[in-house]
DNA sequence: TTCCCGTAGGCAAACGTTTGCCGTGCTAGA
DNA sequence: TCTAGCACGGCAAACGTTTGCCTACGGGAA
């Protein structure tokens, strides 16, 4: 069933169907419903590859995340692909799982399928196979680590503003011997936040002990490695600040295992706000970046670039702020707690 | 760029040029590698559109779940998109949220792609909707609910061997007043777990008390208030099986809040295994329904179906079992464990 | 009544492939 | 040397739309 067979039945021609369909306002109101009302009882719908192939618009986004069971990511998915629906976009999902050829078969596939643009959320990996795209002047959007040029939106994150929040809160709780544990350095948005760390601590004049600073890799198995190593110093941290709520999640585990219990032997503070913060015991007192703000800058950015007419030549760059979220992870310091009977605090949320 | 422009710079038709990127065995290997090296060149992709279109094959599976942010589902779609993507398949993925018009608007986008099959991983939600695609005789899977006829398949899953096994791990352990957490009745396979609990309790000779059946919705919330539920009973449970591992984390979390210790003063089990049911606090025993294997099965009915020539009149029947793992959250019943000096135990798993 | 202009709708080309069918040229056998 | 057969490659149609261009028709003004 096509759209000839929809004409011939309205006697009309595939041309008038087509407007009809398509909503074009010059149609005659009486033809467009008899060609709406045999679309109907046919049951018919348009053929997009047809369409696409016409049109030259695919109407298709891609999608490139790390590793869809990374809990940071499914909420990203899932107001992306709404959002896309609403405008009536596909998306095209790929879940690189930091593999470098998955990565390249996903652009290739992407390129094949004449996606209209792309969202890559792997927060600063591989960008080199990322040319073929960009070659064929296919927008993108990136988070942190785009280059600047045109058709290539960015969207910055700023770290610092919720990791200064992060480090003054715990200082306010008198801590001085925070730690961080990073997330890979080879990844760009890891080393950011560290950096953001490292600022916000030398700041207000707390040092920041590279004793303290120890790798982790974004998982829990990192975060519990990372602490393990952390609580077999001679010096222990009394908090520690980590570059995501996986991690710190690790720590918490770690922390439990070893008979240490949180908040009150040490405060940890994750980075995300990851649902499931929320969620662990206790609730986890973290630096929000929302997932669904980054989803809508995204889809929106690729959306307006494909809508303009001619491209910036330095493409476009948007922020999104962090913020501290307080809950129970953290506490005043075990030697301040006594002096002060260990009252847990609340402050406002800035 | 067209497969024209690569023919004409090839000096070959566009018909040769065609075969040779489709690697057609009878074109001349001297040929072709002139073909192959001007591809090579200049960075040519097939556009997918027009070959759909005259194919009549849009190499494009649909994958409907009910909502990507439950933990459930990201390992799903993550392994079938890994499979689709070795089959030179795209997925279209819609997450519901259980909310008809979702799913209604997803069937008519799968349509109008041609999609070559549909998975669908709602367990027994709105089998109506996809009255469209059944008329279109597109292939669908399903798990556990979908009705016998041609090109549909079905994934039975086999609750009943590993919540038998749940059930007897238990009374091993002495407990003989073990509740039961149902999912929203409304669900299929919800009422399916219920059905297989409460079978092998009789079995078992141990009473399925309705006062322990008390209802959740597969949520973390739900988990807790059912909980809460649960032991405001005068004669409180000491066991508690539930419907899915988020109810089960739920039930965790609550006792927690109560200062009810886990597994000392109640065991609890859970359904599922996703990821985290390892990395809660104490790790998780619960019933095991292999997501990759599920999603591995989906695929291959698909990918079945599309490749049968004549269809099956009664489409095709799969079945996933269920197995119990042992970690942490059970143990000997507060009684007997007094007397036995309440050692943990490690029974073979079977 | 006639002429002109505006507008609705139809014809056909175009989008980028695949593929059935046919022709040509080469090889092998008589 | 001639013929028959085979295999390789090219021509062109087809897939299902959209859309530019043109025609025809109708209405209003002189």
């Amino acid at each position: 069933m096509d759209i000839r067979e929809i004409a011939k039945r309205a006697k009309v021609s595939t041309a008038t169907a087509s407007r009809a369909i398509n909503r074009v306002p010059t149609v005659n109101p009486q033809l467009a419903k008899r060609v709406w009302s045999v679309v109907e009882e046919l049951g018919y719908y348009p053929n997009t590859q047809a369409r696409a192939l016409v049109s030259g618009r695919s109407r298709i986004f891609g999608l490139i995340v790390s590793e869809i069971t990374n809990p940071f990511f499914p909420e990203i998915v899932q107001v992306f692909e709404r959002i896309a629906v609403q405008h009536d976009y596909e998306i095209l999902l790929t879940s690189t799982g930091n593999d470098p050829k998955r990565m390249e078969s996903s652009v290739r596939r992407m390129i094949e399928r004449r996606v209209e643009g792309v969202a890559i959320m792997t927060f600063g990996m591989e960008e080199v196979l990322l040319e073929d795209l960009k070659l064929r002047k296919v927008p993108l959007v990136f988070v942190d680590v785009g280059p600047l040029r045109a058709r290539v939106s960015n969207i910055r994150i700023d770290y610092l503003h919720g990791i200064r929040q992060a480090v003054q809160h715990l200082a306010a709780l008198r801590h001085e011997k925070i730690a961080f544990i990073t997330g890979p350095r080879r990844i760009k948005s890891a080393r950011a936040r560290e950096h953001a760390f490292l600022h916000s601590m030398l700041e207000i004049g707390l040092p920041a002990d590279s004793a303290f600073i120890v790798e982790g890799d974004h998982t829990m198995e990192g975060g519990m490695a990372a602490c393990a190593l952390l609580l077999s110093k001679p010096d222990r941290p009394t908090a520690v600040l980590c570059s995501n709520d996986m991690t710190a999640i690790g720590v918490m585990r770690k922390s439990y295992e070893v008979g240490i219990t949180i908040p009150r032997d040490l405060s940890v503070v994750g980075f995300d706000d990851i649902r499931l913060a929320q969620f662990v015991l206790p609730p986890l007192t973290t630096v929000q970046m929302s997932q669904s703000e980054l989803a809508r800058l995204a889809f929106h950015a690729l959306l307006t670039e494909v809508e303009r007419e001619t491209p910036a030549p330095e493409g476009s760059e948007y922020t999104l702020k962090t913020n501290l979220v307080l809950r129970e992870s953290t506490s005043l310091v075990a030697s301040a707690a006594k002096r002060s009977g260990g009252k847990r605090r609340e402050i406002p949320s800035s």
